[in-house]
Parts: C-alpha cells; structure tokens; sequence
RNA sequence: GGGGGUGCUCCGGAGAUGGCGAGCCGGGCCAGACUGUAAAUCUGGUGCUUCACUGCUGAGUAGGUUCGAAUCCUACCACCCCCA
C-alpha cells in the first residue's frame, strides 16, 4: 500500500491525497461504506460501483469469522473472491465488538472470550488469532485487535484499557509482520489510537503509535456518544501527532457534519453505519438536508428525492413514492433510500476533496455544514 | 314473513353479567432515536380540553327504569345465522 499526499488545505489540516492497492485506487479523503457481513445491506456490487463510486468497502472479522467462517473463506480465495468485491476491502478486528457486546464478552490480558450473538457458543478472540482470521479474510488494510472503550468512561479504566490495547498492537504486529499473506497480494496493518476523552491518555497513545511507523493509523474510541466537541478535540489532537505522509482513519464517523469537521482536522478515511442503517429506518441525508421520508409532509411531494445526487435512483424517484414504499415495507424502499445516503456519503468526500485541491475547502465547509445537518 | 344473535376507540381481537372503562392486546397511523452493524431495529404518542393536575364527552339510534346504565326494558336501524 502507498500513499501520496496531493494537497493540504491552507486554512485547515485537510489533505487530499491517494492510496494505492493491490485492488486499486482510493481517493481520499474517502468514506468506507460498512459491509459488516460482506454485503453493503440493501444494495448490490454493481450499484456500489457504478451509482454510489464506492472505491473501498468494509467487512467485520467477528462477523465473518462466525458465517460463513474461515474455511468457506480459505476455499473461496477470501472475501474478495467470496463476495465478488474486486476493489479493496478493509476488515476490523472485532474490536468494537468487544464495546458493543460487552455483556457477552469477557477481557482478559490473552484476550477476548466472546459469546455469539447467533447460537451462544463461546470463541476466544486473540491479538494473535485476530491477525490470522485477516489474513484468510485477505482484506487489503487490517486492523489491530484493540478495546473500544465506552462512553463515559472513568480515568483509571481508560488508561489501564489503553495499555492493553498497546501491549495487543505489539502482539498483532508480531504476529502480523512474521505471516504471510494467503492469496498473493499484500495487507496492511493499522494500529489504532485509543484514550477515550483524556488528552493526556490521546497524547500518549498517538506518540505511541506515530514511532511504530505502520503504512496508515486508525483514532478509534469516539463517536461513542461522547458529545461532538470531544470527538473533534480528541481528533484535533491526536491528527496533531500521527506522521502527515501516512493516512489516518477516524474509525465509525460519523454525520455528514462530523466527517467535514474532522476533514479539516486532517482526517483522510471514514466509516460510519449511518448512512446505510438510516437508510433502513427511512432517514435521508440529501444535498439539502436531513429528510425523514416517513414523515406526513411528504405524503404528496412528487420532487424527486434529491435532484442533486449521483444515484439515478434519487433523480428518478420523488419523496411521495419512496414514503409510500417505507409506510409498506417494500424492500425497494429501504434498497433506493441506501442509494441515496451512500451516494450522498460519497459525493460529500469527493466534493471535500475537490475543494481541497482547489485550495477553497474552508468556506466551502463551514457553508456545507449548515445544509447538511438541517432538517427538512 | 318467523325465530335467534351481535352492535363501544381508525381496524381486528380479548374482556366487560347494574357501580373504578377514556380502558387491555395486536395492527394501522403520527412522531422520535440510531455513529469501527446482535438493528428492514428500538422508543413514545394515538376521544376533546389543560404545560400539568383536572375537567368534559362517548358505548348503533331514540326513549325509559334506577341513587347509578355499555350492562335492564321498549321501539327503531344495521349486520350475521337458522326456518319459510
């Protein structure tokens, strides 16, 4: 993986810049539609592709690992060849697993024994497995095994969760750097930045990181339900410290607001559920606001869902249909409404990026952030 | 034409046999929540009035009995069943 830094906005931290793949390009600052499962629910490959210009998409190692499991991945020639995905794919770690089912986990210094959410049974999660389970998933950017601490958290927890997950990061790296890829292109690890909401933990553990010198870094332990000004100073000072020539990834951000706020703090990677589980529950991020399709008001607006936006669908389509689809529970609701927000998602980053290279990305922001978080 | 049964909330169901029924369950509807996905999920509201307490109105329709009626009586209306 290589990276090149193409600009760097004069009125902020924001870069443009590019990554390079075995599976191709990605342009960035980017947004990673999340495929926990290794579908992006509710749409398919070729609308990824062609409508919404995805260029990287996640998967979940906890997930994968449980269904369908490392042996039909290994036959299949990983998740690539698995799900038919030919662009590059990053996978996490089940990290955050750890933070959402915390009642069915326990942590110890080896590391996490998980009960499944689907039969109970009980698997053990280890810095050292996590590496080995990504590796057959052949994702092309894996990430450490860490503790997604939650919100709030108290300070001794915090700092004795942070050393953990350090001492995790230098067993992953030495479990990662002493394996091989399986299906003959290369991976690349990211170690994550934890801290919770205490610069001095944040500080620590971002000088930790930056001095390990990995291909790309991950802030992740935010967006948490801490309030937003937390995630943008804890961001602010973490971005501060991690290397500049080496992306960065704010991991599970965020709103259309949060993504260009921490853009301008010199964020390149973003994934977030929002868009795609939103979309699910009827909610649209559109080029002129926050659109509940379910809403009344809609019942009789033949405009088209977001004249503004990449996806044919949302042009094609007014706000009465789509709302009558929602109050039916047709599947093709929940299918054009997920166009719409990734379209959206995307057509945000790649419009942030051109604003960056053209050197307005700061007036452009603090306008776009006012549409964006509106409600129509 | 004769006999029997049932009628209350937006809909369906349960329950209600003279006294806490503006009230149960489900659906619908109206809103809200969702941030490295246990999520096509979850929460709240849904007679009128008040910020709230409260108050008011309502049981197919119209009367009646009673301290008190959704409940008993009379007539009528609608629907269902049986007989002709």
């Amino acid at each position: 993986m290589k990276f090149s830094l193409l600009h760097t906005d004069p009125a902020s931290r924001a870069r443009a810049g590019l990554i390079e793949t075995a599976h191709g390009p990605i342009e960035t600052p980017i947004f990673m539609p999340v495929g926990t499962a290794g579908t992006v629910k509710a749409v398919h490959f070729t609308e990824l592709e062609a409508d919404i210009r995805a260029q990287i998409i996640l998967g979940n190692t906890y997930h994968l690992y449980l269904r369908p499991g490392l042996d039909v991945l290994r036959q299949a020639g990983g998740l690539h060849g698995f799900n038919g995905w030919h662009k590059p794919i990053l996978t996490d770690s089940g990290g955050y697993q750890v933070y959402s089912l915390a009642h069915r986990r326990k942590i110890k210094e080896e590391g996490v024994t998980f009960q499944s959410h689907i039969d109970g049974s009980r698997h053990t999660f280890t810095p050292e497995g996590v590496m080995d389970i990504q590796r057959v998933i052949g994702a092309d950017i894996i990430m450490a095994f860490d503790e997604c601490t939650p919100y709030p958290c108290d300070f001794d927890y915090a700092q004795k969760s942070l050393d953990l997950t350090h001492r995790w990061l230098q067993r992953c790296i030495a479990r990662f750097d002493s394996t091989e890829p399986l299906y003959g292109y290369p991976q690349t690890l990211f170690p994550i930045v934890q801290g919770s909401t205490y610069p001095e933990l944040r500080v620590k553990s971002a000088e930790f990181i930056a001095a390990l010198g990995r291909d790309g870094n991950a802030i992740g332990g935010l967006s948490v339900g801490e309030p937003a000004e937390d995630m943008y100073a804890m961001t602010e000072l973490v971005t501060g410290i991690l290397p500049t020539d080496k992306p960065r990834y704010l991991m599970g951000v965020g709103t259309p607001e949060n993504i260009l706020e921490c853009i301008a703090r010199g964020v390149d990677m973003f994934d977030c559920v929002l868009p795609t589980r939103n979309a699910r529950h009827g909610l649209l991020y559109t080029t002129e606001g926050i659109i509940n399709i379910r809403n009344q008001k809609w019942q009789s607006d033949f405009s088209p869902i977001d004249a503004a936006c990449p996806a044919p669908t949302s042009r094609k389509h007014s706000k009465a249909y789509l709302r009558h689809l929602f109050l039916n529970n047709e599947i093709l609701g929940m299918q054009i409404a997920t166009l719409q927000n990734l379209a959206f998602y995307l057509w945000l980053v790649q419009e942030a990026r051109q604003q960056i290279l053209a050197g307005t990305f700061t007036d452009w922001k603090n306008g776009m952030v006012k549409i964006v978080g509106k409600k129509c």
